[in-house]
DNA sequence: AAGTGCTATGACACCGATGTCATGACTTCG
DNA sequence: CGAAGTCATGACATCGGTGTCATAGCACTT
């Protein structure tokens, strides 16, 4: 790989001056600039960013650590691909912003956090950013000293900088749509309560009916999603029985998320009934291209992600 | 940030004495190892990796384009999410030899790859991957001079090492299993002839049919979705309709793949037909997470999109 | 006793950029 | 016309590691 030196002899003048007319920090006269850049073409030459950086101490690379790669292999998660968009967000913006992006997969397993961090910090990165799967807590390991640190769609207990999903609002105005679409008996199966989400959208969803007016019936909100072995749908099919068994049914039903809600137009649909003559069904982000391609299309609502990565970068 | 000398003077020994102990590439002795290790670790200190490539020249950095990450923003794509896949199978492997991802996203534009490189050859990456978000030829100006280049997912026609999916016999094996579990009719909706996918896989529906000694009617091969603008699913309604209402209807659909097939689940059932006791369904790759949501599940076929990513790796 | 080989360590140059300072040629101003 | 300022350029040190070579101490051979 041809080196600075090779471009300054074959131009005939310094290698500074092939670095001011690199960085265009000094001025360099017409004809000098010229010879330089020709030198360039012809020996094909690329700056060495190591060496760059050993002087600037500016390394342009910002570190990512993610399970967002990894998890997907994994079907039966509670999740679907939230973490993707935040990482497009992050990626858009520091490719704008003349960044590269180093993205590290933790492979599921946290363990790993602190052994990508150090090969990071041996990047020099400027800045590290932890995205999280779901909403939930986290106790980082990072060892990151002095680098500065941005957690996304997940919190911990220090007080580090997060960017964080309002899953509270998002259930409300989602409710607070079907209500306004004339719904009065909604029901709301719910995924895993140790998700912090869960107990967020549950909150929006009573407030919902509060400021509708509408009585809260726990006999409506079912937990239909437990993230253990035996799970396997069945908890959604006796909680699907359940709301439809009782007095007044509801006529729609809300879904922890859209994979849930997936699974229950396939249910609904072998119990002889029709969406969205007999029941409707809603769902919440996580598969964007679940709600598109259902027939009839699912309601759902859909976290701003992507802003979340933007706003985190 | 703690330097080797901060290291160095803090365990009273020299600079290499302490590379030394960082590589293990000579002799050094117990306490003065000891020492060593005690004054790292009470420095913090992380060697820099730029530095270090100075000398020897090797970044331990691997390129990897994609656009895998963006391309996830258009749901009328024809694609899923095998680049994700891709992606992750050369991740575990970097991650497994020490070597560190270096990810760009091309937005979409392939443009932008030229630029891309250029920044991966000022890290001095030592080699390039390109992963592409569906089987197809690409004409890639790298500019990468002698740079190792992979393609996966793609190839071109220089010849560049590339490592691709067999549809063809995938397409063969689905068939072929359909026939073996008692299905005469079989009946194949394939995606934009212009893929080219498309092409490979229909040989392979031909190929299982003419094994089986099926005759071919090309009443049941129909092409049902085009990457332009106009779809809206019309095609997909067309093409069954068609199928159904054919003197001999088929058995099974075959799909061009597992978005499709979600759609046809509910096409299906809106005329009133039951899945699989009046028609089955199958679909092809794509969305893992539909196939196994579905209901009753999807019979499908995935190409090994992982295994395709390590073997480039 | 002299020579050989091994272990443990340090001195020093070097990788490829860039920051600092110096220098020579010109222009401009009082 | 000389002083001051600007422009264009080069010499040299420096960033933080590692490769090369030198050296000192010690055991072991012949």
């Amino acid at each position: 790989m041809a080196t600075i030196y090779d471009v300054a002899k074959a131009a005939s003048v310094s290698p500074k001056t092939v670095s001011r007319v690199l960085n265009g920090d000094a001025p360099v006269g017409q004809e000098t600039r010229k010879a330089v850049e020709a030198a360039m073409a012809e020996l094909g030459y690329v700056p060495s960013n190591a060496a760059r950086m050993m002087r600037s101490n500016r390394s342009g690379l910002i570190g990512l650590v993610t399970g967002a790669l990894s998890h997907k292999l994994e079907p039966m998660e509670p999740t679907g691909l939230p973490d993707l968009y935040i990482v497009q967000g992050i990626q858009k913006v520091m490719a704008d912003s003349g960044k590269t992006l180093i993205i590290a997969d933790t492979g599921g397993t946290s363990a790993k956090v602190p052994q990508l961090v150090r090969t990071f910090l041996q990047h020099r990165v400027e800045a590290l950013i932890y995205v999280a799967d779901y909403h939930q807590q986290v106790t980082l390991d990072t060892g990151a000293g002095n680098c500065p640190v941005v957690l996304v769609n997940c919190f911990d207990a220090d007080g580090t900088p997060a960017i964080l999903p309002d899953d509270e609002r998002c259930q409300f105005d989602l409710v607070t749509d079907l209500i306004r679409s004339g719904h009065g008996r909604i029901a709301y199966l719910t995924l895993d309560p140790a998700m912090v989400a869960t107990e967020l959208r549950s909150r929006g969803y009573r407030a919902a009916l509060e400021a509708a007016g509408i009585p809260y019936d726990d006999a409506l909100e079912i937990m239909a999603r437990k993230n253990v072995e035996d799970d396997d749908g069945r908890l959604l099919q006796r909680a699907l029985d359940a709301v439809l068994a009782l007095d007044g049914p509801p006529t729609v039903i809300c879904c922890g998320n859209d994979e849930m809600a997936l699974r229950l137009y396939g249910l609904i649909r072998s119990r002889g009934l029709r969406i969205p003559e007999d029941v409707s069904v809603a769902g919440f982000d996580n598969y964007r291209a679940i709600a598109e391609t259902l027939y009839p299309p699912l309601t759902t609502v859909e976290l701003p992600y992507l802003a979340m990565g933007q706003r985190a970068a």
